[in-house]
DNA sequence: TTGAAAGCGATACCAC
DNA sequence: GTGGTATCGCTTTCAA
């Protein structure tokens, strides 16, 4: 049924001096069998044995010649490769892997817009957070393999993967459960200390929340509104947390608008909310992913004037927000940092066998712009 | 140097029966060796022949218990399957591939901006692109391998790629000549008709350009700003030569704005310098991607009111067209379809064997909102 | 210097 | 029904 190449007439290596020519008499398909021979079928591949036939020398010196490894005399080496060149060979990257163990290869999947997966790939921050990956795995000799999640797991299973980077997991996700008892290393963007094969790269929210918050009050802010998002997300999570506690600790008042659902749309509704109202704030914190630009637009519909009315900072990775008018305030996680942090954690067990469980923080970076200067730019420490 | 798995003490399956136990008496480790032993190692892979061992029965008992095929009895079944549970048993998926003689992976590659790599993923169409891809891959069963333009074509040459996409291909793209040469198949978004193994999916950008040249003048353009970018790309090159046609026969003014280097700061440059002129047109086409919010804002910027002195249209993708105000009138390429034609033109290469190399069509899609309807909204017919 | 043979791990014949 | 054996294509050890 799903049998692979056949060949007719094929010869194993050990006969292959007596009674085979130069070539085989006659290939099957390398592709499937097509009932009727309807179709063409592709070209067989040429096999190091294939060539080893046609050069007059064994698989081991082509395959030593082609690696540059072995001790092989100057002619034979050349003349290998001259053959190997001339009848297009190309080596079989499965039959090199299944020697040498490993893929290398790097699993990639995102299980916050689980429900929602065509939103993610439109926020900047899972954009760059997995071209970033991508980078960073080739730069190591690895390639990501993109995994969409709304697939279940066993479409995964026949995947040849070294390891896996999971963004955003649910709480005990069973993706990361799966991968782990299989012993796949696995890689999260949230601590997952301890498990054999866990490793994660944090972000501090609560410090970084408290920065934003730090930041408005000093910009004379005394009525703080913040957008979050109430999906179980950590940084979600730890952004309230600290927010509540930076309001009990200094007095100044804060107020929390929820956004339910995933996407631009309710993200930009939330906001509406937050500065419509009657009891209009005067500093605005949106730790949703929206469009910077749409907030101040936003902002200035409902009559403000950014930032005299109104201090604005975005968490957001969007390039847009130095283009906005004023250009906003952001507060960003440095998806780039780390995706090269979850990289390089994975790649180390990889290459270097496995090590304890551990994690790497990547620390946040907050732009000030002129939204959220009340006094003139010039006055503000970039930074 | 790269030696993979190495056992202490091995058994062959034929002698499995003799002397060794129910288990092998030492595993090394699965990863690289360590020197000096100084991290603690991944624990070894459970292998068909462990569990065959553990439950007294052969691989191929086994194999044929978790695969569900063969004619074995309940028990048999049940006791391989239950003893394979119990010892945690994965099989190996590069094993399986090259047993099965594909790899049901799909390289995927943009080569546009070859040169400023980080730029392509910030922008919707790619993403949208990538993302599609991965989808629609994943619903053939097969998944999408990541491949950033920057990296040479050898650190791709071990990946078992079945097949690839080649995003914006370069004229004669050297990437494309040598996929091609491997006789992997490779889809492209430019037409490569008549080479083995190529196939393609096309946008008629001709007919789109000029759907959106008839549209501006039905709505009263007389003197039409086009902003393109002047890298070779095709669909920038058949913009500029429809718009060339359409104006020298409709007699409607058109002129170009070149944007030399890819990113939202130069196309919004070009954006300004097109309608910042003494010489104002009443009408903008951007073909370039830039976000539609911003463009708007520019015009803003620049004393016109859209659409009223401006009539705007966009080639984008970006979802915030519609939340910009006015909302933008946009021409989509439609990705999605896009991809889900590219990675089904390969799927049917993969699965059923060589045809001729061939392509398919994807039309654009004009959607029409206030930017670009000088009559009232209710007017304008959408779609 | 070169090559035969033994695997990597799993699957599919084909006898028993 | 069940299990030995040959392969998939390549790399590496080890003997000649």
């Amino acid at each position: 049924m799903d049998e692979p190449q056949r060949r007719v007439g094929h010869q194993t290596e050990a006969r292959s001096g007596d009674a085979a020519g130069p070539r085989p008499p006659a290939y099957a398909a390398t592709r499937k069998h097509t009932p009727g021979g309807r179709a063409q079928q592709l070209a067989p591949r040429v096999r190091l044995i294939d060539v080893a036939r046609e050069a007059g020398l064994s698989k081991t010196t082509i395959s030593a010649a082609l690696n540059g490894t072995g001790r092989l005399s100057d002619e034979v080496r050349a003349h290998a490769r001259e053959t190997a060149w001339r009848m297009g060979y190309r080596p079989n990257a499965t039959a090199r892997l299944l020697r040498a163990g490993h893929s290398k290869l790097i699993g990639f999947a995102v299980r916050e817009y689980v429900e929602a997966p065509w939103v993610y790939m439109e926020l900047p921050y899972f954009t760059q957070l997995t071209n970033a990956s991508a980078r960073a795995a080739l730069e190591h000799g690895h390639a990501l393999v993109l995994l969409p999640n709304h697939a279940p797991r066993e479409e995964w299973a026949d995947l040849p993967l070294d390891a896996v980077c999971i963004v955003d997991p649910m709480p005990d996700d069973p993706l990361v459960e799966d991968f782990l008892a299989a012993g796949t290393p696995v890689v999260t963007d949230r601590r997952v200390e301890g498990r054999r094969g866990g490793y994660w790269v944090e972000t501090d929210y609560h410090a970084a929340t408290r920065g934003v918050l730090d930041h408005l009050a000093e910009q004379g802010a005394r009525d703080i509104a913040i957008v979050a998002p109430d999906s179980g997300a950590v940084y979600a999570r730890d952004a309230l947390l600290a927010q509540a506690q930076w309001s009990a600790e200094r007095g100044i008042r804060t107020r929390v608008e929820n956004v339910a659902t995933p996407g631009y749309t309710p993200a930009l509704a939330a906001v509406e909310r937050a500065i419509g109202g009657p009891d209009r704030p005067d500093a605005l914190f949106v730790v949703t992913e929206v469009s910077p630009p749409m907030v101040v637009a936003a902002a200035r519909r409902h009559g403000y004037t950014v930032p005299d009315d109104l201090l604005v900072v975005c968490a957001s990775e969007d390039a847009l927000a130095e283009h906005a008018e004023p250009p906003v305030t952001t507060l960003s996680t440095q998806p780039a940092r780390i995706a090269a942090a979850g990289i390089k954690l994975l790649v180390e067990v990889l290459d270097d066998g496995y090590t304890e469980s551990r994690g790497a923080e990547v620390p946040t970076r907050l732009v000030i712009r002129a939204s959220s200067l009340r006094t003139p730019l010039s006055a503000g420490r970039p930074g």
